[in-house]
DNA sequence: ATAAAACCTAAAGCCGCTATAGCTTCAAGA
DNA sequence: TCTTGAAGCTATAGCGGCTTTAGGTTTTAT
């Protein structure tokens, strides 16, 4: 199957799967008598696989190590669990740091009486970390993925 | 103050605030006789507005239009409001995908028993989006953030 | 034969910084 | 006053994970 064919059935764009040979997470792609990628369902089975973990969230170099694995079948997956454990440990904080900016945020948008922006509650805040309260939970140098 | 002494009270690195500069969120800032940037109190608080809307994860954009309406303090803040509660609802929806996300990962890490790569669940689930609980969960092209 | 759709490569753009390189200026101690 | 080291300057590149653009070639359908 050409290009166009194998991206749509792995619900991803063609240049994604061009970006994924490029970083080496698919392998060098067959070509035609006109240069024009071939591919066959192992490799469609591959990119399902990546697109996969990428919607779990896997890192690319995650990712990258989970397929070496899937590559030796006869090997222990320690390594495996290990890559998933600690992705589940990364979900769960982003959720916790999540959900205390949600909390303030509710409060924030819920005190806004809808005056005037010197009087707005969230101009307010904005302006004053003091006025949090879990003031530790943002306020870092970190992201809040 | 100097550039040094404004980011570390704004909690900030150096290199940060030029950024801000050159996208527009500062002003140009004064300069000494050596071309080192001053700074005065009110870029101080200008910056903390900055940092803290971004702390909350607004984006540059958003952050842009709210330092737009609080430099207006006599005008409705409609669209303050709007923002925030726009972002919150961003905010709400990520917490729900990374929820189902974790459910799933906590369900693939819990049933791998530690054996060899073909027999681990973690593989064989991302082998397979089938084998997906909550599969309308994940599997779009959407980001995870 | 022609035109539209799909494909090709190479390079730039996205976000929000962060880091590097190679310079100049400032502040404090001897 | 001289010297050193910290802090500042500009310009540019890099991060992740793609997406977009530009400018071409090949395939496919009529
Ligand atoms: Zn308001
Ligand atoms: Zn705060
Ligand atoms: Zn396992
Ligand atoms: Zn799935």
């Amino acid at each position: 199957m050409g290009i166009g064919t194998l991206a749509s059935r792995a619900g991803c764009q063609v240049q994604t799967v061009r970006y994924y040979e490029q970083i080496g997470l698919l392998p060098p792609a067959m070509r035609n008598a006109g240069n024009q990628r071939r591919y066959d369902n192992a490799t469609l089975r591959r990119l399902t696989f990546i697109r996969h973990a990428r919607d779990f969230g896997f890192s690319v170099e995650a990712v990258r190590e989970l397929l070496g694995m899937a590559d030796h079948p006869d090997m222990p997956c320690d390594h495996a669990d290990a890559i998933a454990k600690r992705h589940l440990e990364e979900v769960e904080a982003r959720i916790e740091r999540l959900s205390a900016l949600r909390d303030e945020l509710k409060r924030m948008v819920a005190q806004c009486a809808g005056g005037r922006v010197d009087e707005c509650r969230i101009v307010e805040v904005l302006s004053d970390h003091q006025q949090c309260l879990h003031a530790a939970d943002h306020g870092g140098q970190q992201t809040i993925r």
